[in-house]
DNA sequence: CTACGTGCAAAAGATTTGCATTCGA
DNA sequence: TCGAATGCAAATCTTTTGCACGTAG
């Protein structure tokens, strides 16, 4: 990436939520652009607490019914997407910022066979999932507006 | 399906608990056997609080506990599989028995597009999912024991 | 007998809600 | 100004845990 292009994106992404706002007639609130500002500074996936930890250490006092609220507006923009890692253990719903990116899944990689630790989480993008869609929507008379799709598995050896 | 042939399947769907248990070490509570009997008689999704209210009307006294604790099991043994539908909002987890079905993916439809109200949940198999799968496994060496796929959309028209 | 499994109730953890206060338009 | 957003705390909901008791092996 070239040396200035976080802030030119950045600037970028916050006129798509002043856009998304103005359209909904939700207000500019500063808590909403400083919290989007913290999720595209992230390169992981987060859940509520990591934000709201993070923020708290960064001294912008954010309450979390606030996060919530916020990233179910992001989420609703397309800002964001959701997901649940943990397929035998409860966990919380984790998220990602999604608007530079392409939709990509998520190959879930466990510390053993137990299914509960995770050790990694790899993303990948393969083209063959489109058809799987078309075939779907063709099948059923479905639009499909997104899908997810998660392997689950160890390390070969 | 074969008169006769849901008993037969229930008798060989018990055989497989009995050698899971022994396997393990677990003992043959009759509490595991009523719970997989009642799940087997099921033809949907269902989650523990489903099942509970379920059992309570049969007068089959189990408490939360003891299915929370059973379906883990379940799950181990692979007798059952968990979903987590519901994309945007907050919802319990959801299973359904495995041993018989091939494995298969759902596609969720939903009532509009705000994606909150679920309208028709179904199911479907292809065999595309196969070659992702083993390309996934080749590119980062590891070996997949499992997969959820999910595609959400609304009705056409 | 002697753990293991169960039932019950309490606890824990994530998310939602109610309400008084603040603040953007 | 004034209704929408926020912060805080309490409430809710699902799942987990602790402990006394029952029972399978």
């Amino acid at each position: 990436m070239e040396p200035g292009q976080k802030d030119k994106n950045l600037t970028q992404i916050k006129d798509v939520l002043r856009q998304y706002l103005q359209e909904k007639g939700f207000r500019n609130t500063p808590e909403r652009y400083t919290i989007l500002e913290e999720i595209y500074s992230m390169d992981h996936h987060f859940n509520v607490d990591d934000l709201y930890l993070i923020m708290m250490q960064k001294k912008y006092h954010v309450s979390k019914a606030t996060i919530y609220n916020t990233i179910e507006i992001f989420l609703d923009a397309g800002l964001i997407r959701k997901h649940q890692f943990g397929e035998k253990t409860l966990t919380s719903s984790s998220y990602e910022k999604s608007y530079f990116d392409k939709q990509h899944d998520h190959l879930v990689i466990y510390k053993n066979d137990s299914g509960k630790e995770i050790e990694e989480i790899i993303e990948f993008c393969d083209p063959r999932i489109q058809g799987i869609k078309e075939a779907i929507e063709e099948a059923f008379g479905v639009n499909i507006d997104s899908h997810s799709l998660y392997f689950y598995g160890t390390k070969k050896d």
